[in-house]
DNA sequence: ATTTGTTACTTGTGATCACAATCTTTGACA
DNA sequence: TGTCAAAGATTGTGATCACAAGTAACAAAT
């Protein structure tokens, strides 16, 4: 078996150390501050202010924002401007219409394939989301795409995994604001998720489907009605 | 109004001529050498080959080749050098089962909003398909990529299309020299073309939808199975 | 003859500088 | 006081240089 003996033939225990590039720090950072509300948006991002804020200079900076612009989490202006989008009414539904094609044939996907730790470790999860809803625990937002990710990874679809990713990354620095607006007294998605893990029990691939998306339907549903209104406010 | 008076406040009817940067010609470059087959798959792209090539710096090859690697057209091996990555049986079936959901909705949405130039537009473009195809030209793949794409465009998603777009640069490369060893004698997408163009006609949704399938997913199949062939040659 | 250690070369990453386009401010003229 | 043009500051783009990690070539030793 010469093909395996190419270098890592005697690998110990070890894991290979990866050094990790100034430009994807700065691409986790500029996600970051994405998706805790740092960044407003509409406002220009200067590569110069960024790099200050990092402490490096402008070329990781530069490849970061460009990564982040090719997955569409922000848009390059005519003027060679970066800014971080503004979510209008349509570009929100177009979104979760895509969302819901893509997410609808993963958990049908992950129901044929999930393995049984993988659909405990969901559950578990569901059950800290319940915690932390009943507390108004304004963290629950995180743990509700953890939910989500867990079933697309049992889907076995890499390639259609990032590109949800990037789907979640564009909506991900709204939702966070809408959501203070929105009511969560009546948090129906839980439902949702209460019939999705019995779906997955059940291998039933159908109901999967139908379970997410209801989920991704009725949230946008709220969701485009914050943000109908807050146009209408803003047109006065 | 003083928010819509910076500077393009008097645009006759023109157009604001934009000049295009390095990096996107780089971009546009490496895109066509990937489509045109000029590019081995596996084989380690450099930076300073490809910017000696342009007669460029460095720099907009690099922020071009990050592109597509975001984009996924190419791979960034864990040496921190691009290839375009091998097409795998299993990448290449995933990615047509993400386009059958995405394509197969936007279908199903250009059924409901494409205008008649539109469609004569398509049915025109399929005539010139059907004309390649029964002279053996090979560049029919271009014609057939835009009959694709003018249907996608009637289905008003921009955001879905260009992530459609980012599909097709991945398999595009593969494709080419794929199907130089598929057979051309009987293209059975060519029905599959028509039965769009009625049912678009009639604006039966549905149907569109079936069409779009069933023509991705048969031609997913020949080429699936020219790959496997290759694979099981490649393991003798 | 295979392996190991060293050297030379290639390659990606990041910093700095230069430049042109854009945006902002300023000041003069009406 | 309002308008517009010139001046100044800001910003993205691209080139060049420096450096470290990786790769390949080569020589010495078992």
């Amino acid at each position: 078996m010469t093909s395996r003996a190419t270098g890592n033939g005697e690998s110990f225990g070890l894991e290979r150390l990866e050094r990790e590039t100034l430009q994807e720090r700065a691409y986790a950072e500029v996600k970051k501050a994405m998706m805790g509300g740092d960044i407003a948006a509409g406002e220009p991002i200067t590569i110069r202010a960024l790099a200050r804020a990092l402490g490096t200079s402008v070329m990781p900076v530069r490849e970061a924002l460009r990564r982040l612009v090719a997955e569409r989490a922000l848009e390059l202006l005519p003027n060679r401007s970066v800014i971080l989008p503004v979510m209008t009414p349509e570009r929100f539904e177009e979104i979760s219409r895509i969302r819901i094609a893509l997410e609808g044939m993963m958990a049908e996907s992950a129901a044929k394939y999930i393995k049984e730790d993988e659909l405990r470790r969901m559950a578990k999860v569901n059950e800290d989301l319940v915690a932390k809803l009943r507390q108004k625990n304004k963290r629950y937002l995180a743990l509700n795409q953890e939910f989500h990710f867990q079933l697309y990874h049992a889907a076995r679809m890499p390639q259609a995994m990032s590109i949800v990713e990037t789907l979640w990354l564009q909506i991900g620095p709204f939702l966070r604001d809408a959501n203070s607006e929105a009511d969560l007294d009546d948090p129906d998605f839980l439902d949702h998720h209460e019939a999705m893990l019995q779906a997955l029990a059940k291998r039933d691939g159908k109901r999967a489907r139908a379970a997410i998306e209801a989920d991704i339907s009725e949230a946008a549903a709220v969701i485009a009605g914050v943000l109908r209104e807050r146009a209408s406010e803003a047109a006065r």
